[in-house]
DNA sequence: GTTGCGATTGGCT
DNA sequence: GCCAATCGCAACC
C-alpha cells in the first residue's frame, strides 16, 4: 500500500488495476458523482464504455510507449485521464491495470440520474434526456469535464469526480470500438443492451448479452 | 520548426 | 453517407 492510501479505498484500487478489458465491461451501470453537495451536483450511470490497451493496441495513446499526453495511462490505476481532441471535444477515461501497465476506459455514454438541471445549463444547446451524455465530447461537456480535471483521483472523497460500485449486473452488449482507423474489428465496446442514452447502437448480429 | 491528423459532433446531401 | 470545424500532439525533418 502506498503511503497517503487508506484502507478502505486501496481494495477499490485494486478493482480498477485488473485486465482493461474487465474493468470496462463492470463500469457499465456504475455511477458517477460530479461536483456532489454542491448546487451543480449531478449523478450519472455510465451506459457505454470503450476498452483501450497498453502497447500491443494501435488505437491506444499508450501504442508507442508513454508520451507527456499519455503517461498518465502506465500510473496507477483508478484515476481520470482526460484529453482534447478535434480541437473542440474532451474525452474522459479511467485508468486501469497495474502501475507500470497501461491500459484506460472511455467513458462514451451515460443516463443522468440527477442533477438534470445542471447538466442542461452545462450543455447550453437544447439537449434533454437521453442525449445529454451521449457520446464522449457530449459527456464531457455535460459533466464538465475538462483538462483541468486530468489525473483527478476518481478514489479520493474529495475529488470533483468519484465513481460509485453498481449493484446488479445489467444486460450488456459487446461491439466494436467507434471512429478508428486500425484495430476496428476488436469488440473492445461494451454497452448497457437497450438503453436509449447508448451513442451508437451494437448492431444486432455483433451483440451479446450476460 | 513543420506537418498531418484525430478514441467527435452536428449539419447537410 | 459526406464534410467542416479547430488545435494539441506526436512524428518527422
Amino acid at each position: 500500500m502506498r503511503r497517503g492510501d487508506s484502507p478502505v479505498t486501496e481494495p477499490l484500487r485494486e478493482w480498477f488495476a485488473r485486465p482493461t478489458e474487465q474493468v470496462a465491461r463492470d463500469l457499465i451501470g456504475c455511477t458517477l458523482a460530479v461536483d456532489a453537495g454542491t448546487s451543480s451536483a449531478v449523478i450519472a450511470r455510465i451506459v457505454e464504455t470503450e476498452a483501450y490497451l497498453g502497447t500491443s493496441d494501435p488505437a491506444s495513446h499508450a501504442f508507442r510507449g508513454p508520451t507527456p499526453r499519455s503517461r498518465l495511462m502506465f500510473g496507477p490505476a483508478g484515476h481520470l485521464y482526460v484529453y482534447f481532441t478535434y480541437g473542440m471535444h474532451h474525452c474522459a477515461n479511467v485508468v486501469t491495470e497495474m502501475d507500470g501497465v497501461a491500459g484506460a476506459v472511455l467513458l462514451r455514454a451515460a443516463a443522468v440520474e440527477g442533477g438534470e438541471a445542471a447538466v442542461m445549463a452545462r450543455r447550453g444547446d437544447g439537449a434533454t434526456g437521453a442525449g445529454l451524455l451521449r457520446g464522449p465530447g457530449n459527456l464531457c461537456r455535460g459533466l464538465g469535464i475538462t483538462r483541468a480535471d486530468n489525473g483527478i483521483d476518481l478514489l479520493e472523497p474529495a475529488s470533483r469526480v468519484h465513481l460509485d460500485r453498481r449493484e446488479s449486473t445489467p444486460p450488456i452488449a459487446i461491439g466494436t470500438r467507434v471512429g478508428l482507423r486500425h484495430a476496428t474489428d476488436r469488440l473492445l465496446r461494451f454497452s448497457w443492451l437497450g438503453d436509449p442514452a447508448v451513442s451508437r447502437p451494437v448492431p444486432r448480429d455483433r451483440g451479446e448479452t450476460n
